[in-house]
DNA sequence: TAACTGTACTAACTCAGTTAATACAGTTAA
DNA sequence: TTAACTGTATTAACTGAGTTAGTACAGTTA
């Protein structure tokens, strides 16, 4: 469900984090459908369920899941995550454009680019 | 000339490297012109001269400049770098195509945010 | 010769991330 | 009620990357 990636030069807790983040945007995981418990991840993973438990942590603080204590964390509400995640992506793709045409690079170029992403069989 | 942010997640050999990186893309510093030497620049930005040292150390790896011990470290030839940035650059993009389209994103929402960045008046 | 240049190396420090161990409180089902 | 699950909290210790400090050596230049 979840891989890390220990040559990845972020943390697990963040590749834990961005994985589900993954897997709730694109539905794989639904609206109110239960997370792993913090120590059966941890204990798969074979990492410390501390390490779990603060991925869990800012996904709730993003909107992403809904922690009850006691009974577990959920899906929360595709729409809000998703809109959030666009928002994140949209800063980043401005800041990357910037930097293309900065370095030189032309609109029709980068667009191209795009294209050949967009053309791609789906997945 | 270069700006350290200490907020920032990059550690300061990094922050380096891709100011002085852009400097050279964008033609600030000209071919063949001068780096400040290690020490002068360590002074300057209050930071650790073995710190500059790695940063010249990766620029020089990545052909950005040409070091002459006793003599100093010097902008190499720009095309060689622009080229490499740009590189780096297109991968960054197509992952970013990607996981736009992946958050459910059009491709023309995707391009009407590049065009805005391109209509912007030149800096 | 003196003052600059880059380079090399070692030791120590800092800090984020991680682990380990333990404890507490709410939930659920037998 | 008990047992086994849930999330949460806390403390101490470890690890590794990044950084600092200090020193040393060799090439360059005026």
């Amino acid at each position: 469900m979840i891989n890390i990636n220990y040559r990845d030069r972020r943390p697990i807790f963040e590749q834990v984090k961005d994985g589900f983040r993954n897997l709730i945007i694109s539905g794989v995981l639904k609206e109110g459908e239960r997370m792993p418990s913090v120590r059966d991840l941890a204990s798969q993973l074979a990492i410390n369920p501390n390490t779990i438990q603060r991925a869990y942590r800012e996904l709730e603080i993003d909107g992403y899941i809904c922690t009850v204590p006691g009974k577990g964390s959920f899906v929360s509400q595709r729409d809000e995550a998703a809109e959030k995640r666009r928002a994140e992506l949209r800063a980043k793709m401005s800041e990357i454009a910037r930097e293309f045409r900065h370095a030189g690079l032309g609109e029709e170029e980068l667009i191209s680019l795009i294209r050949k992403e967009y053309d791609h069989d789906s997945d």
